[in-house]
DNA sequence: CAGCATGTGCTAAGGAACTAGCAGCAGGTG
DNA sequence: CACCTGCTGCTAGTTCCTTAGCACATGCTG
């Protein structure tokens, strides 16, 4: 089985892998209505049958319907994509995404306060 | 023009825009060593030119060649690429974010104080 | 100049992605 | 049972991504 990276997908399937992964547990109705640009229901159903026998994808039972979910943990696949952009968008700053992130969005005192020790923390276990 | 969304793109195009990204200012044959699963020399110009047409990219004559760069500034790409994963992969959390960049490489103290700075920073702007 | 290396532009074919629509199955309801 | 609803499986067709390969331009070198 290759190697699943969500960087080899399509573009569709890696519209509906996003979905997945923010989402955690679909049904093919929910992927369509949360999917940009919407195709047609058959078309979903069709790339969630390709994505599950690429292995990227499994299923549940659910009743009459499936509940599609992702092979891959959460985790990991985080833990990619988030390399990617830091090489790709921020020369592998850490620093550079940390100061992209305090820009973006604006935190309050106490998310600040406990980034702040999220960081104290991890000074201390640095010792 | 549509709006430029790496999102929207197949699946080539995407890896292409991301060499592009990373490197700033490319010539063919350099976006094609860059390239995963690298493609033919030819295939690699056609489509640059599409995605110049598309209005992703632009060129520079360097002599007898093109230098590639984004039409987007990198500044902005760079955060809705960021935002995406967040999103995604993060639950929208900052937080989160910031935990996993901690865990992820092995910072030095420096690094470790110069975070630390830029969050106090932030802290003393908010008020 | 002739030959070679290294570019670009273009086109046409091959294949993969994407789609629509039909058939079948299960559950609920009169 | 007959009928509707909501789901899956599948196939066939179309679109467009991806590719190879040819034609042409430029600069360098013997």
């Amino acid at each position: 089985m290759r190697k699943q990276r969500l960087a080899d997908l399509s573009r569709r399937e890696r519209q509906i892998m996003e979905v997945v992964y923010r989402d955690g547990r679909v049904t093919a109705a929910e992927v369509l209505e949360r999917m940009p640009d919407p195709p047609s229901y058959s078309a979903v159903r069709a790339l969630l049958r390709i994505l599950e026998s690429k292995g990227h994808l499994r299923h549940e039972d659910d009743g009459t319907r499936y509940l599609y979910l992702p092979t891959l943990p959460k985790q990991s696949a985080r833990k990619s994509a988030l390399q990617n952009v830091v090489d790709t968008f921020f020369e592998g700053s850490t620093e550079k995404v940390v100061a992209a992130l305090l820009d973006r969005d604006n935190l309050s005192e106490e998310d600040l306060a406990r980034l702040s020790a999220l960081i104290e923390q991890t000074r201390k276990e640095g010792r």
